[in-house]
DNA sequence: CTAACGATTCGCT
DNA sequence: GCGAATCGTTAGT
């Protein structure tokens, strides 16, 4: 219990070395993704996310057991931090999960400001409030600060890391669909393997 | 070494 | 709705 009175559990091993991808990223909606750098602290509820996966997912840049620099980490025990640069620009957060060697992960897609919300502003370059602060996976990783360089940090530890923040969403409030901009990858780009919320979400 | 392209975003039309 | 921005990764020469 902290100052405010709301529990707030750091997420342990347990949680992302589980099996199945697709009830992890589920369960990391509602989560709050954290980071400390230079102790400023901020943070945002997740909303959305996609769950990749290492055999039988061509959307998975894992797929079929390829192994590159790149993808090195999405091999390690869960709960490392796979970040990669997309489009030159854009920098996405990944959340390792399954155990070593089965290369799974959760691209989280969405959060809704939820501590430090100036700072996020910040780093986006926003000044109204009304705007879009950290929907969308480059976006969000912009207003948290999450950059390449974070590349296989431990989730577990006190730089970038997920609380429970005592929120979770009903099976009704979750919805699904196709993961986004994956059409190349044929069949699999069908799988309802993107999650999301709705529900209005202030702090 | 070369070249194509991407798990995107933003501004403009 | 459309297109530019922008560069690391990847596969192929």
């Amino acid at each position: 219990m902290n100052g405010t009175g709301m529990l707030r559990m750091k997420l342990t091993g347990d949680f992302y070395t589980r099996a199945d991808v697709n009830l992890v990223a589920t369960e990391l909606l509602g989560k709050a993704l954290c980071t400390r750098f230079d102790g400023r602290l901020t943070a945002g509820i997740i909303t959305e996310v996609e769950a990749y996966c290492g055999r039988d997912d061509k959307a998975c840049h894992a797929n079929n057991n390829r192994r590159t620099a790149r993808t090195e980490v999405m091999y390690h025990q869960g709960g490392k931090a796979y970040v990669y640069l997309c489009y030159g620009i854009h920098h996405l957060f990944n959340v390792v999960t399954n155990v070593e060697g089965l290369a799974d992960a959760v691209l989280v897609r969405s959060v809704v400001p939820f501590e430090g919300k100036e700072l996020m502003m910040k780093r986006r370059n926003i000044a109204d409030p009304r705007k879009n602060i950290s929907r969308g996976p480059g976006a969000l990783s912009q207003a948290l600060g999450i950059k390449t360089h974070h590349y296989g940090l431990d989730l577990l530890g006190d730089t970038i890391w997920i609380e429970d923040v005592g929120r979770c969403f009903s099976v009704e409030e979750i919805k699904t669909s196709r993961r986004i901009g994956v059409d190349y990858a044929g069949e699999d780009a069908e799988r309802l393997w993107r999650y999301y919320v709705e529900v209005p979400l202030i702090f």
